[in-house]
DNA sequence: TAATACTATTCCCCCACACGGAACATTTGC
DNA sequence: GCAAATGTTCCGTGTGGGGGAATAGTATTA
């Protein structure tokens, strides 16, 4: 969360660069350049020296992100213990509701989904692996928040604020931290309407032994059906149920 | 596949520093900095650079590569045409079969599996998301060099020389060529246990109509079932089945 | 508890090298 | 065939990256 007190400037600069193909889908030379206030020259060899290792790649004279980055990608979500652990609940969850379920876990302060699995009625929402969410704003985010140290969670708020999603987003400091306290007795939280309009959601958090939050899983689905005993009662029985089965799992492997 | 003239040396070091984090899954200051020849300062400056934006995360003296690198992967996947059309028929061919069926792409020269899905009885392979594989050594992989111009596949060659896996591995240029001859015109490729033993293999390439190869499709078994009409005849057509679907919705996406 | 041996972190100075600028190829469009 | 793009290469300069050492912090020992 810290900054670095003697960044590497063309580290930072190659970075500028991978942001922009990211940003960008794709670009030309002097596209890139222009953008980024920089000499064609320069990104020339960035994007070279990129290039020959893989994480960028060009045909004729686009350049693009290079497959590297999903062969690491692969590489670290496969060795975390709660991906392969939760992969399989988070799967019955969906079948069981028909709804979409999904797993996030926390880096740097924001949420990464790490899987999704649709039911037969499921939503489409903007929420692929490898999103980004600000965590205040889900009931994943804030059933892992809600099992942080306090003073982790001020650190957080302290870097990204609290954005506005919806109307009904919790914007106000006090207002969040009465909440987790709520979601860290019941163990579970709620997400009414707080990060798209007509979605609710419902999320566990998983946490091993140790006191490690190693993620959350939730369902989510339209307010038209997610409402009375079934989201009251039912639903957070099920989505505590599929925490449990994985933080066991997640703590014996 | 050419190198740069003006690598930028600094971004080179940051890769070194990712490469032997994924290498060594994460590792400490001091360990990182003898096993790489430089100064724990140096090590300390770019860790703390890439840890800014995401790409290293740290617990306590451990740093580790961090989900940034899986939020660009994901990203770089879901923008392939290839992708979104192949999952749900390579899905198919294992439901079909039983056994395990791979999406494959080609980039710089190498193999990357894009997607896998494993059927009721199927093989439990190291060719999981992500990983990397030559070419040369797999059907999937002689499927896609069948259809590149030759020029490419001789750059590729003289790149990568032909490595072997087993004693089946093609490791001379005039078999392998004289074998691409052969996959072009019948459409579809054979691995007779030429990377792993005891594993035959199926592939046919998908190319849209502008001659573009945008990876290929193959169901993967044990020889004792790879073998026979079945072999030779019924899997070639329902690979090939699938390859020419995949390449259809790829052309029209 | 104190001394020791590790860590990570910071600082500073010097030389390498990243960057901008300009010249050079190469392709595209009029 | 000229003009206006592009990408590529080169070179000189001044800046910031890297080595080394000093510092701070933390574990491990007696």
């Amino acid at each position: 969360m810290e900054t670095a007190k003697n960044p590497v400037r063309s580290v930072e600069t190659t970075i500028e660069i991978l942001d922009a193909l990211k940003r960008l889908d794709g670009a030309d030379l002097s596209v890139l350049a222009d953008h980024l206030d920089l000499t064609k020259g320069t990104v020339h060899n960035h994007l070279c020296t990129l290039i020959e290792h893989g994480f960028v790649v060009r045909n004729d004279d686009h350049f693009d992100l290079g497959i590297r980055f999903f062969e690491f990608g692969e590489h670290i979500v496969n060795k975390k213990k709660v991906y392969k652990t939760a992969v399989p609940e988070v799967d019955n969850l969906s079948d069981e509701t028909g709804e979409l379920a999904s797993l996030l876990i926390e880096e740097h302060g924001q949420g990464i989904y790490l899987h999704r699995a649709e039911g037969k009625q499921a939503l489409t929402l903007d929420t692929r692996r490898g999103a980004r969410v600000h965590l205040h704003q889900t009931a994943l985010g804030k059933a892992i928040l809600a099992n942080l140290p306090k003073e982790r969670v001020d650190e957080i708020i302290d870097y990204y604020q609290l954005p506005k999603a919806t109307e009904n987003t919790l914007t106000s400091r006090d207002q969040l931290f009465s909440e987790l306290e709520d979601i860290r007795e019941q163990g579970y939280a709620f997400d009414r309407e707080e990060r798209s309009k007509g979605i609710r959601c419902i999320a566990a958090p998983v946490i091993t032994n140790d006191g490690t939050v190693h993620g959350a899983v939730s369902v989510a689905g339209p307010t038209s059906r997610m409402k009375g005993d079934y989201y009251e009662k039912t639903l957070p029985e099920l989505v505590v149920n599929a925490a449990n089965v994985i933080s066991i799992n997640t703590t014996y492997s």
